[in-house]
DNA sequence: GCAGTATTGAGACTGAGTATCAATATGGTT
DNA sequence: AACCATATTGATACTCAGTCTCAATACTGC
C-alpha cells in the first residue's frame, strides 16, 4: 500500500501495512500532517516531550520506509521531511525560508525516460531538485 | 577562477584563489586526482597519515568552495565526494558499486530553463541525479 | 632571513541518528 | 474481560561525520 493522491488517513496506512497503532505514532503522524513545509526529526520531539526521541527518529524512518513522507537534504547540509502528497514528484525548496514545495512536470518525466535508452547502464530512478526564492520570500524582498 | 573543461592543476587553481600552497593540500588533491569515481572523507584520511584528520576536511571544504569538487548524499547516507570535470553537471550513481559518473544533457538544460518561467518564484539552481546500474556490473552479472 | 598571517594537528566537542534491553502496550484469542 | 505472544517504547549509551579550539608550525612577500 502506498500514499495514494488524495492524503488519506496516515494512521489507516500504517495499520495496512501491519503495523501497530500506538500513541507515539499517533502524536508525530498528527504533528507532522500540521507542518506540511518540511520538518526537522529534533523539531518534532521538541513538541512532544511525552515521546521518547528514539520513537521519534524510529516513527519518521518508518513513514519513509512506506513512502508517506520524503527526505531531503538542504542545501546547508540540514535534513528536513515533509509530507509526500503525490507519488512521484521533486522539489522546489525555498533558500531563503526553507519552505519546501512539491514539483510535477510530466515533459521532464518523459524526458528522463528518453534518456535512459541513451544511457550505458540501466536507470533505477531519479531525484531533480530546484533551489529556488519563493513567492513569498520575493513579495516580501519588495 | 572556477574549474574549466580540461582540468587544470588543481593546485594552480587554489593559489589563484589566494590560498596557500602547501604539503597537505597538495597530498589531498594529488590522491584525490586519482580517484576518479568519488571518494569519502575518511578514505582520504586513511590514506593519508601523514595528515591531520580537520585538514582533511578542511580540505575538502576547501574544495567544495571553490568548486573544483561535489558533494553527493548517497542513498545510504553517506556522503561522498568526487573530482568536478565540467562545470555544470549532473551525477549518475551506480547504486550497486557506487561509481559515479558525471552526465550533461543540453535538452535537459533547456527544459529546465523553460520551467523556471511556469514556476511561482525564482529558480536559481538545480540538482538531477540519477540512480543507476552501471555497465560494467550489469555485464558482471551475465 | 624576518615578520605577519594562514594553516596545521591533536583532541575535545557537536548533532544526527542508531543499538541495547528491560519494561510496557497492543491486538488477536478464548 | 483476562491472557498471551510479540511489537513497540524510552532511557541511555553509543557511533559517525564533521567542526571548533588553540598552541605550534609553515608560507609568502618583503
Ligand atoms: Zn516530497
Ligand atoms: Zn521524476
Ligand atoms: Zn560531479
Ligand atoms: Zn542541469
Amino acid at each position: 500500500m502506498v500514499a495514494s493522491q488524495f492524503r488519506p488517513d496516515l494512521m489507516s496506512v500504517i495499520e495496512d501495512m501491519g503495523y501497530r497503532i500506538t500513541q507515539p505514532r499517533r502524536d508525530v503522524v498528527k504533528l507532522l500532517e500540521t507542518k506540511p513545509d518540511g520538518f526537522g526529526a529534533e523539531e518534532i520531539h521538541g513538541a512532544l516531550p511525552e515521546v521518547g526521541r528514539a520513537t521519534v527518529y524510529r516513527t519518521i524512518r518508518l513513514l519513509l520506509d512506506i513512502g508517506v513522507i520524503c527526505k531531503l537534504v538542504m542545501r546547508d547540509g540540514s535534513t528536513k521531511y515533509s509530507l509526500a502528497r503525490v507519488e512521484h514528484h521533486h522539489h522546489l525548496v525555498c533558500v531563503r525560508c526553507g519552505t519546501v514545495e512539491e514539483f510535477l512536470d510530466s515533459t521532464i518525466e518523459r524526458l528522463v525516460r528518453a534518456i535512459g535508452a541513451e544511457v550505458s547502464g540501466e536507470i533505477l530512478g531519479h531525484r531533480i531538485e530546484f533551489d529556488v526564492i519563493c513567492k513569498t520570500c520575493l513579495d516580501y524582498a519588495n
